[in-house]
DNA sequence: TTGACATATCGAAAAAAATCGATATATAAT
DNA sequence: ATTATATATCGATTTTTTTCGATATGTCAA
């Protein structure tokens, strides 16, 4: 994966909320019932929630949300996929796992 | 588990020198050519080095890297041994060795 | 006991991050 | 075109973190 900055990866670690929004994207169909409903079937977005849906569960603001998922993913740790109004975030699970080879071998 | 709390070690790696000092740690004697010159060969502290050392490759203020270590070692990522006047910190491979495990399976 | 040295802690100032409401932008529906 | 909805960005304020110098504590050596 090009251009991991270990420091920006820990830093959009350093908070609760985002902590957890990174684990319900872990199983986004337990966590996010709603998941995917305005998603005609022959779209496939696997595993993407859009940011209503994680701003409801997180309860922070709006714009705190939306920094939040913007911040993770200038990290690496999430991928977003728009669909008409709605932006969908999933996990960058290629990123992840080379970010767990990286904590094994680096830190 | 070993009272892990993620995000004051998440916090603990969010700075360059804190995570030089975490690296720097994993060989000692390469990074601290003066390591352990202070110790009777009796006195055996594997691995640690004493603060004033860390300090002066770190190149910040003597408080700023004893808060520094304290931080890392509450979060868990060292442990210190005191010597005489002296405190060497180590790292705690064993904790960071969970660390690498919790990684993987809960990130 | 005194002086020298290593480290820890305190208190304050400066820098950075968090957070929000307001607003802008983009798309969709009518 | 107009309106509604979802998300992004801006600007400002509050909160947290960083960082230091000063000082306290603890240890050693004479």
């Amino acid at each position: 994966m090009l251009n991991m900055e270990p420091i920006d990866v820990f830093k959009a670690l350093s908070n609760e909320t985002r902590l957890n929004i990174l684990q319900w994207l872990k199983e986004p169909e337990k966590h996010f019932p709603k998941q995917g409903a305005h998603l005609p079937k022959e779209v496939s977005i696997k595993g993407g929630v859009c940011v209503g849906d994680i701003q409801e569960k997180a309860d922070a603001s709006q714009s705190t949300v939306s920094q939040y998922l913007n911040m993770m993913q200038k990290a690496g740790l999430l991928e977003s996929v728009r669909y008409g109004q709605w932006t969908y975030y999933r996990r960058n699970e290629e990123f992840i796992l080379q970010l767990a080879e990286y904590f094994k071998t680096e830190i």
